[in-house]
DNA sequence: TTGTACGCGTTATCAT
DNA sequence: ATGATAACGCGTACAA
């Protein structure tokens, strides 16, 4: 029969000891690696697995002031959050590096009011070392508590409002969405609308600055349906929308490959044909680009070096390494398919 | 200018008491409730805001033998992770109430080998009072540890060797899979084929049992396509697989509307209109069933209630109150669409 | 009502 | 190489 005492107290170091024969100390040295001999080491490294022995981490935490845990807090409303394609892959790559690192990536939802206080109670509680945050908006409470708490932080996109010496790393938006719609000027087409999602965003906005950049005196304002959501059934809201301001619309910037593919099929229903009567081009290379009939023209979006380089960011700060304090900006090259 | 000091060391109950001109301990009752005069909790309160304290959690989770948070542990490969509409519903559920109960929804990922060891290590380091596991395959590794540490848990999904007393939460995966078949046998279908995905895991297998028993002496092992994932175009795949080995195939069963929605593009390229001359029906009830034409018949799964039952269960624990330690079954109503 | 003092489980410093 | 011992910041009996 095993010593098993399931439901007991658990084992400490001092249990380690006492059932080794050597003092606490010893016991402490060969689990963080220290000199110890090879006897002791063998006699202590038994006795861990015999009273099964696991070092309690609020302990450690609070003498060593540091958690080795760092905060992925994703600050979307969750509908935005479920649909979202990038936040998997942005999270994936992040605890890709902080994993490497011996971190343990801890995400934190942000659902509702309640939530966000807990989470900054969280935050500066030292239950984290560190922070990555995604999808903040400018003057998000958030921040205000970041610059507070002082804990080393990053973020995926840049609210306008960052303090200095916050870094981020995202794309460039603008630039992006006007790279993409002269492209799609370039095929000829006359009327050119957009689909704009989630203009409350920094990066929704920015979408439709590039959009208008690009378009110049052409620019009719008339021709940007916004809808709240990058989403499927809004995409096709959008293009419904578009098509009754214009019928005689003949190229379409979507703010997402979801939007973009709710107005391939709206499209489709009216009897239009992609890309031969409409071009349309999407935004972010996700799994909907390649699942749409024709597949998507779009801009690759690098979600999982977005993660990782913000974690990235967030370690340089934990090992007083010197970092881009200004932000990183990341390119995003154009994939160019059928659809335009 | 304010007191600022944002780069020196963090303020604790000591310095509160010090402004304050108490004892630590009258700010130690301020803060978590107990007989302390007007006089001196006004004084606490304005120390408190004047040297910007926050309690140091590791000291309390320390003290308290408690964290206040509760583990999400995702077993999905990553893949799958990305893909599932049903993960980020069910940790959306988990975390209403949680929320309410005042917990800290703590997400761990895990992505690799080494993931899982510091997830252990996590789990067992009183970071976590409890924690909920999603998607755990049978001789799940993460089993082992949770029944060594003894902490509070529930599962969503339930493999075959789970502990007794390990309660669960989940859905009848065999008799709702049968229960559709057989609703579409009851459109007169002839030659039913299925698409199964992650037969490896105990969900995949259950369904093509119920699909067996369904079908029974008319099942024919060799309509049975077996794909790798959840995924749009593994149910393509399955499909065109499908149709190579039956021709005149006039009903299909795909084990996710994902599968579901890439079997449809299929059957529409080979000119077969659905539900005329193919009956198709999906599992899920995601947003997948009412993006497709025709829209899906398919069963519904309450992901969000899942995730809130499973902290429930959790939350029944940590207060010593009673729970189903057997385990709960949810209901899955059949959501009868245009596909069928 | 308030203050004192002990202990939570570790790591780190200092002798030995 | 190892053993004492002092923190780490907090909650809480117990005494006052």
């Amino acid at each position: 029969m095993p010593p098993s005492g399931s439901s007991s107290r658990r084992a400490t170091v001092h249990d380690v000891a006492a059932a080794a024969g050597v003092s606490r100390g010893t016991v402490s040295r060969v689990i963080n690696g220290g000199y110890v001999s090879p006897r002791a080491r063998a006699a202590i490294e038994a006795a861990i697995a015999e009273v099964g022995y696991v070092p309690n981490t609020a302990a450690r935490n609070l003498v060593t002031q540091r958690s080795q845990a760092v905060g992925f807090v994703v600050l979307e409303p969750h509908v935005l959050f479920l649909e979202d394609p990038n936040i998997g892959a942005i999270m994936l790559g992040a605890n890709a590096t902080l994993s490497d690192a011996d971190y343990q990536m801890v995400n934190l939802v942000v659902d509702s009011e309640r939530d966000t206080q807990r989470v900054s109670r969280y935050l500066s509680g030292g239950f984290v070392d560190g922070v990555i945050i995604v999808s903040a908006r400018t003057h998000d409470p958030i921040i205000r508590v970041l610059a507070q708490v002082g804990i080393p932080a990053a973020f995926v996109g840049h609210p306008r409002d960052l303090d200095r010496g916050i870094p981020f790393v995202g794309i460039d938006n603008t630039g992006s969405a006007r790279l993409i719609t002269e492209r799609l000027m370039a095929t000829g087409r006359r009327r050119i609308g957009m689909i704009a999602a989630a203009v409350d965003r920094d990066s929704g906005a920015d979408r439709v600055d590039g959009f208008r950049a690009a378009l110049g005196p052409r620019f009719d304002p008339d021709l940007v349906a916004e809808v709240p959501l990058y989403d499927y059934s809004w995409g096709a809201k959008g293009m419904r929308s578009l098509l009754e301001r214009e019928p005689a619309i003949d190229g379409v910037f979507a703010g997402s490959d979801a939007l973009a593919a709710g107005a391939l099929e709206v499209l489709r229903e009216a009897g239009l044909s992609v890309p031969r009567d409409v071009g349309v081009v999407g935004f972010d290379d996700s799994a909907w680009a390649v699942r749409t009939q024709p597949q998507l023209s779009t801009i690759h979006q690098p979600a999982a070096k977005l993660g990782a380089q913000a974690a990235d960011l967030v370690l340089r700060q934990l090992r007083g390494e010197p970092y881009a304090s200004e932000g990183i900006l990341l390119p995003t090259p154009i994939v160019w398919r059928g659809s335009a």
